[in-house]
DNA sequence: GCCGTTTTCGGCCCGACTGTTTTCAGTCG
């Protein structure tokens, strides 16, 4: 079992946890649990089989409690603690909580009082007037809740961090523009760089902080208000999103800034350190008794507390406040690191545009080099190259990079790894290029075994010097490949294979949890955009959110070599007859 | 349910906004 379905497991157990109105620190020890595993580079299956009960309780917020709960969903697959609070509670009841301003006691009341058990008869109840029998609920409240239910569908959806980012910046700007802003900048998840984004939080410094608001609230792109005051307006947006305007005093921006982008679990960890040092973090600052110490920034708040400066991408409770204790946090990679981009397509395939169009593009934005990897013959649907035409781009190529100055092109392809492991080009012709990438395009649902053996056998051909998109998720239409990760990366590092991290949005892939591992297991990674057109090149910096997301620095990642150490690493692997 | 250089029991991050309230609970982040 993965991590990721252990994490929901527990998840799911503190919303129902929540609903029967439970204690709220065992429900946050649920969470807590959740959260740390989800983040959890290794797989806890594995440490189970390993080292047992008493190797769950070895990690942070895992007790006697819930080892328990984790042995009996590693020994048979499922926890009848969670079907047993199922049985009280149907998920109709539990989807009523995705809706804007209705929370756990008040949906428990729904449920208990009035027998309601879903969204649809929440919304009946409502407009019949029969949800005024309930304490406390009069005709705002009923009002409030049919809006949040208009807009509950879209809401409930997370999406892609490339899509929001760049509307999330316009919006910044909107507010930036305003006449009485002194600062503004986008915090969240969004800042985190998360791979999905549920909303957007801005944060700004305004002379008149309730003119801004009210600008902030009456943006032609806003479609309801939720909450306005003099520092907190929240808002939905018209494409169904929810975004929050904070607004506070020039001097509490940085410990603002910090509270604002989490992640709650990092801040909670944060807060917690501050009490042990007889300190109080709140977003106005560090305070000890009523003195607010000195300094404004972020940095500040982090000196006071006797840590490094932690990156925001790795703000998640997963040992970074640890590392940053010892001083041994990382040197994240940067997106001025990256000296080329290695995986990219053509209009030889299914690219936009001629490669002297792409080369001019990366030239632009400051590249060295570059590699145009088409596809190869098998992927039929993109145009896949056949034996000759790739000679053909060769000649191409080799004629471009005559006319370039201080920049090469690097003749390469990504040739598809077929069913059984084997390339979809021989030897004779990949030798002939300077760089490979192997991908999976086909035969998608493989026994994991399966996969793993022919991605790992494709690894093996002393040509292949990168894996493109390891998993080939595409996010939130198609799910990962099943496939022993672990494994994939032992022989990565085996054999001197780099693994791409795709910078495409819906693929971030490898993904974060992903890059961590790879650091750990001292394998290589790509950080490529797999661009078919040249704006797509500016994917590049999801790619390198994601990767400082996985702890990555400069050192781990081979684009950020250059040209010339680029081709010994190349070269190294090519040396070898046999793996 | 977790956790411990004061504690194995008694704490557990902190604050804004809304609506229904005469002092606060619920929700959200």
């Amino acid at each position: 079992m993965d991590n990721a379905t252990v994490s929901k497991i527990l998840n799911d157990i503190s919303v129902l946890l929540e609903l029967k109105d439970e204690n709220v620190f065992k429900i946050r020890s649920y969470q807590k649990a959740s959260s740390a595993i989800e983040h959890l580079a290794e797989n806890l299956s594995d440490i189970y089989k390993k080292g047992g009960r008493e190797a769950l309780e070895n990690i942070d917020g895992i007790g006697s409690g819930l080892s328990e709960r984790l042995a009996e969903i590693f020994d048979t697959g499922r926890s009848a603690y969670l079907e047993k609070l199922h049985k009280d509670i149907p998920e109709s009841v539990v989807e009523m909580l995705g809706i804007q301003g209705v929370g756990p006691k008040l949906v428990a009341k729904l449920y208990k009082d009035l027998g309601i058990k879903s969204v649809k008869e929440l919304l009946s109840a409502a407009r019949s007037g029969r949800l005024k029998e309930l304490d406390g609920v009069r005709d705002k409240k009923i009002e409030n809740i049919i809006k949040g239910i208009e807009s509950f569908e879209k809401l409930d959806k997370k999406r892609l961090l490339g899509e929001v980012l760049p509307y999330a910046e316009k919006l910044l700007g909107s507010v930036r523009s305003h006449k009485k802003t002194l600062d503004a900048m986008i915090c969240g998840s969004l800042r985190r760089m998360k791979e999905t984004i549920g909303d957007i939080d801005i944060l700004a410094v305004s002379e008149a902080p309730g003119d801004l608001a009210g600008y902030f609230t009456d943006l032609p792109q806003v479609k309801r208000v939720i909450a306005k005051g003099e520092t907190k307006s929240s808002v939905i947006l018209e494409n169904g999103m929810n975004a929050d305007l904070r607004i506070v005093d020039e001097l509490n921006f940085g410990s603002a800034a910090h509270y604002f982008t989490g992640s709650q679990q990092h801040n909670i960890k944060i807060r917690k350190l501050a009490i042990s040092k007889g300190l109080k973090v709140s977003e106005y600052g560090v305070f000890k008794g009523r003195k607010r110490m000195p300094g404004g920034t972020e940095g500040d708040l982090f000196e006071i507390l006797g840590l490094q400066f932690i990156p925001p991408e790795i703000r998640e409770d997963s040992g970074e406040v640890e590392a940053a204790m010892k001083g041994s946090l990382p040197q994240l990679i940067e997106l001025k690191d990256i000296k080329g981009d290695l995986h990219m397509h053509s209009d030889h395939t299914d690219g936009e545009v001629p490669i002297e169009q792409m080369a001019a593009a990366a030239k632009r934005k400051g590249y060295e080099y570059i590699a145009i990897t088409d596809h190869s013959k098998s992927t039929t649907v993109a145009g896949g190259l056949d034996e000759k035409e790739i000679e053909r781009q060769i000649k191409e190529i080799d004629g471009l990079n005559k006319r370039l100055k201080d920049f090469r092109v690097l003749k390469s392809i990504e040739v598809d790894i077929l069913k059984d492991g084997a390339l979809d080009l021989e030897d004779g012709i990949l030798s002939k290029l300077d760089i490979v990438i192997a991908s999976v395009h086909s035969h998608f649902s493989m026994p994991p075994e399966k996969m793993t053996e022919r991605i790992v056998k494709a690894m093996r051909n002393r040509f292949v010097s990168i894996i493109g998109h390891p998993t080939g998720r595409l996010i939130g239409r198609r799910a990962p490949y099943e496939l022993d990760m672990e494994k994939i990366m032992d022989e990565a590092s085996r054999t001197g294979t780099a693994l791409e991290l795709n910078s495409y949005p819906d693929r971030l892939d490898l993904n974060d949890i992903h890059c961590r591992l790879a650091k750990a297991k001292g394998v290589k990674v790509a950080i490529n955009t797999d661009s078919h057109s040249p704006s797509d090149l500016s994917h590049m910096r999801y790619g390198i959110g994601t990767a400082r997301r996985g702890w990555l620095t400069k050192k781990n990642v081979i684009n950020t070599l250059s040209l010339n150490d680029l081709t010994l690493f190349i070269g190294e692997k090519r040396k070898n007859k046999s793996f």
